[in-house]
DNA sequence: CACGGATGTTAGTCATCATTAACGTTATCG
DNA sequence: CGATAACGTTAATGATGACTAACATCCGTG
C-alpha cells in the first residue's frame, strides 16, 4: 500500500509524532508509574490533547508494550552486534559495558520504565519482552563464561544482574557527576565487581 | 504460639494487622505499582475486604507514606548504629554492606517499592523520606571519605548509588542463587567496585 | 449487665480515566 | 476540483476505584 518512491512528503511527521509521544510517555511513566499517568497528560506533554493518541497507538497498554519492546530489542540487538564484532572475550565484555553505560546515561527514563513496568504489559507482548531480556542476559553470561569457564552459570547470571543494577543506578545519581566522569567510573566499578565475583570462590 | 481451639473467630491478630497489611501491600505495589493495585486487592490479600483498611490507615497514600517512612527510617537507623559501633572505617563499611545486603535479600519487595514509589507519596511525608534517604547516603559517604580522603564527595556519592544499585539487584536475581551464596557474592562485588572507584583516577 | 471502642461488613457516592463517537481541517493526488 | 487519508478536536460512555455511611459484632471493663 505504501509507495516508497514518492513517499517523501506524505510521511512528513508521522514517525516523529510516535517517537515524540513515546519519549514523553517514558518520562512520565518513570516519574509516577504507568497507572499514575493519564492519556490526557501524555497528550498535552506533546502539544496535542487526550484522545488524539489513538491516532498513533491502539491504546495505552499498546503504547507501553511498544516502548518496552523497543528498549529490549535495541539492547539485545546492540549486544548481538558487539558479540559478533570481536573474538576476544575481554574486548567484547568492554564493548558490552560501554553499550550499556551509554544507554544508562543517555536514557535514564527508559531504564527505569524498562525494569519497573513489565508487570503492566499485556500478555502477548510481555512474553516477547521477557524473551529479549533473557537473550540479552545470556549474551553477557556467554561472554563471561568464556572468560571464566569454571564459574557456574547461575553465579554468572546473578553477577550479570548485579552489574546491571550497578550501571542502571544512573537515574539515582544523575546530577552527582557529569557524564564524562560517570562513564569511566561505572566502567571501572563494573569490571572490578565482575573480577571479584568470579575470583572470590 | 496462640491457642487456636478457643479462637474460632477470624484471628485475634490485633497488633499484627497493620504490619500484615503493610507487608501484603508492599508485595502488590512491587509487582504492579501503587496505582496498579486497588484497596480491595490489598484487603483481600490479608483476608479482610476493601474499606476495612480505613480502620488502620487514613487512606491509600497514607499507607504508602508509612511504608516508605518505615523503610527509610530502619535503613538510616541501622546505619547510625553501625557507624557508632566501630572506630575502624573498613570494619564499619563491611558492617554497612552486611546490613544493606541482609535487607536486600530478606525484603526485595520493600527494596523495589522504596526506590520506585517516592513520586507517589504526598508532600508532607515525601520531604521527610527524602531527608532520611539523604542521611543514609551521607553515612556511607562519610565512611568512604574516611577511607579515601582524596576522593571528591560527589564521586563518593555516585559510587554509593552505584553500590546500592548493585546490592538492590536482588529482586531481579532472586531465584538464581541461594541466599547463602548471594550474600558473600554481593559483598565481594561491592567491595571490589568501591575499591576500583576510588583508585581509578 | 450495659456501654464503648476496636474492627468488620455491605451499599452508596463521586471522581477520574480509558476509550469511542461524531465531527473539522488540512493537504496530497488522481 | 473533489476524494480521501492523516491527524486533531470536543463530547459522550462505561468502568473502575477511593472513600464514606450505616450498620453489625466482639470484648474488655466499670
Amino acid at each position: 500500500m505504501r509507495d516508497v518512491t514518492t513517499a517523501s512528503t506524505s510521511t512528513r511527521n508521522r514517525g516523529n509524532r510516535r517517537a515524540e509521544i513515546l519519549e514523553a510517555a517514558a518520562r512520565l511513566f518513570a516519574a509516577r508509574g504507568f497507572h499514575g499517568v493519564s492519556i490526557e497528560e501524555i497528550g498535552s506533554a506533546v502539544g496535542i490533547s487526550g484522545p488524539a493518541l489513538y491516532r498513533h497507538f491502539t491504546g495505552k497498554e499498546a503504547l507501553l508494550a511498544e516502548m518496552l519492546l523497543d528498549i529490549s530489542s535495541r539492547l539485545r540487538a546492540s549486544a548481538a552486534t558487539v558479540v559478533t564484532a570481536s573474538a576476544d572475550p575481554q574486548e567484547t565484555l568492554d564493548a558490552l559495558l560501554n553499550a550499556q553505560i551509554t544507554f544508562a546515561i543517555e536514557q535514564p527514563a527508559l531504564i527505569s520504565v524498562h525494569d519497573r513496568e513489565l508487570g503492566n504489559v499485556p500478555e502477548p507482548a510481555r512474553r516477547q519482552i521477557r524473551r529479549l531480556q533473557r537473550l540479552y542476559v545470556e549474551e553477557w553470561v556467554t561472554v563471561l563464561a568464556e572468560l571464566h569457564p569454571s564459574c557456574p552459570p547461575a553465579r554468572l547470571r546473578a553477577t550479570t544482574h548485579a552489574v546491571f543494577g550497578l550501571l542502571n543506578s544512573t537515574p539515582h545519581s544523575a546530577n552527582e557527576l557529569p557524564a564524562q566522569d560517570m562513564r569511566p567510573l561505572l566502567h571501572a566499578m563494573a569490571r572490578a565487581a565482575i573480577a571479584a565475583s568470579v575470583n572470590a570462590r
